[in-house]
DNA sequence: GAAAGAAGTGAACCACGATTCAGACCTTGG
DNA sequence: CCAAGGTCTGAATCGTGGTTCACTTCTTTC
């Protein structure tokens, strides 16, 4: 015997991998997943074609492995808020909306690789998946706040849905080109109020406070 | 002299192009863009892949015709319902909901089309636009609605860009799989609502009742 | 430092589908 | 029927980008 894999040896595989998928995240939020070559993903981590091989057996299983990671952050946080927030159903909806939305905003590239853009059938796929995650995830909080009778009877899928699609509508398309200012916040502040009457909230408190 | 173009020779050439545009309309529907190749499109229209060029410049330019004519036809009946329909503001935006609702369920495969599929940059441009001139269409009917203080005040183009992307996102997805049951028509009642809601319509009045 | 066995390279290969084009076949006006 | 000028065909061409692979360059072990 004459070789065998080393710790640092591995190590330096795991990093090169895990560089492949940052920068391939990169390039996809910048100039969608059309543009995001396999020579070109491997020119930005610092390698050359076929090395990309070594570590995803096609582009696509590439492709699959960005979108889950990435779309698995925004599912996790979502989750923490909406499942593990503070304050009653609505509230935290409230907040679920206002972050899924500020998160959006702060890396419009990214939202829009993960909600609409042009991709391959393999993430697409993923991203029905997804899309099905944070539907979950709001209709288990207006479920408890139509059985807290905070909200009025619905069908939460629907509601989960629409609160989806609508937050993703308003972000991923061109209504507030311009990034920072006073304007995003307001429709981020527009945005919640939608999501509330959305669901039937009776009255919205103030709910600008949230992170 | 001795060929000039004949009336027959014009209705059979405009004919082949109709039939173009519809074969390819309809494959679209079913198999989606990435689908309807030049050579398969041809082949539905009974014709030679070459003799496509005659009648359009490119396979872009194809696809952009049959997504305009699609999309047309939905912005039109849309228009006709929410801009020229009867009742008021809040009645018009439910029938308008259930419109678009039941259209896009009647012909699933074409909705998803035009609304979510896959597809190459020029269309996915066109669909921009399309998304755009439905936003235009709830954007004027909420804006009445506030001003005739049946809705309360709401920037229309936030809740308007909510509307489409939460029928969208219902009706595209898999939700309810099924087709004409009465699964359906509680789907339908579910969204109006939940659109009602979502403008802020004070009650709901039962608008079941539309067409 | 030499053998064994990776990992890395990048040019060549390939699949796929849009587009072209030379020739076959029609239609028209004389 | 003929010439002129279309339309139609489908096989060949082309461009693109993923994938492979013979070869080079490390790493490890002895």
């Amino acid at each position: 015997m004459a070789y065998r894999e080393t710790p640092a040896v591995r190590m330096r595989l795991d990093a090169a991998r895990e560089r492949l998928v940052a920068e391939a995240t990169a390039l996809v939020a910048e100039v969608g997943w059309a543009g995001a070559s396999v020579g070109a993903v491997a020119a930005a981590a610092g390698m050359s074609a076929g090395s990309v091989y070594q570590h995803f057996a096609s582009k696509t299983a590439l492709a699959v492995e960005v979108f889950r990671r990435a779309a698995g952050r925004e599912v996790d946080v979502l989750g923490a808020v909406l499942r593990d927030g503070d304050g009653d159903a609505v509230t935290r909806l409230a907040c679920g909306v206002a972050v899924f939305a500020r998160r959006a905003f702060e890396r419009r590239g990214l939202a829009y690789a993960l909600l609409a853009a042009p991709a391959e059938e393999a993430v697409c796929a993923e991203r029905l998946e997804f899309r099905r995650r944070y539907r979950a995830l709001f209709a288990e909080v207006v479920r408890e706040g139509t059985t807290a009778g905070l909200l009025p009877p619905q069908d939460p899928e629907v509601t989960a849905a629409a609160l989806t699609g609508a937050v993703g509508e308003v972000l991923v398309d061109p209504l507030a080109v311009p990034g920072a200012g006073t304007a995003a916040e307001a429709l981020l502040a527009e945005l919640t109020a939608m999501a509330l009457r959305c669901a039937g909230a009776r009255s919205v408190q103030g709910g600008n406070d949230d992170r």
